[in-house]
DNA sequence: TTTAAGTGCAATCAATTAGTTGCATGATAG
DNA sequence: CTATCATGCAACTAATTGATTGCACTTAAA
């Protein structure tokens, strides 16, 4: 794993790591574990883990305020990883689309008409 | 897990198995699991478990052909994670943009000057 | 200065996952 | 029909992951 890609797709492919992550979307201000911990069915440290997991893909800050430690949502990795996929799916529709006009492999220029199979 | 969104972040979550599917976005043709295992470094047991993984992602779909069995990129379901991300990303930045104007909590609206904190 | 609240660290556990190997099944070319 | 090539299935292993618990550390409030 490791690359950037890869923990961005990580951390948002369990549901509860998304569920956290549209809290803190929620609240500009942030969150604190502790608090979140409160609404969830599992415990602190397992928020924490999730957090800690969100903030090193990029999609989450930690930021020290006293005894306490409040995440805030951090959308750049996101944006990087929906252009990630974007850039992909265009492109292969801009492939199949030149593939319905009829546009072939080069080799197959010097057979205009058809070739079964 | 199971959740389509859940699927598709988890199979792409995966450094080889986002390589699968970009070699699956070369060809719209497809590819079958025996020909991408040869420029592999795993088995092809291997390949075919990614690659099954990405077809229940909605990433690639698998068709029979003979004895052969191609598999051929699809773009939807990574359209759709990529619009959950953006979608997410933009109401984000929008929340952002309002806060720097200034504009509050509703709770705030009856202290109309600054509030040290 | 105690006390309590919030966080951090580490060990542990069960479940999942990426990978392997060996062999069975199915389709096609001779 | 038979040999062969590609796929399918199953058992197994090692590593990773989500979650737990218990305890230590740090900061603030009484």
């Amino acid at each position: 794993m490791s690359d950037d890609v890869s923990v961005v797709f990580a951390a948002l492919s369990d549901a509860s790591r998304r569920r956290l992550f549209e809290q803190l979307l929620e609240r500009p201000h942030g969150r604190t574990a502790t608090e979140l911990a409160e609404y969830a069915s599992v415990s602190r440290q397992a928020i924490v883990k999730h957090l800690q997991l969100l903030a090193n893909a990029g999609l989450a800050v930690a930021v020290r305020d006293g005894r306490e430690v409040r995440y805030r949502a951090s959308t750049d990795a996101a944006q990087h990883a929906s252009t990630w996929l974007s850039v992909r799916a265009s492109a292969w529709d801009r492939r199949l689309a030149a593939l319905e006009k009829g546009v072939r492999d080069a080799q197959d220029s010097k057979a205009p008409t058809s070739r079964r199979r």
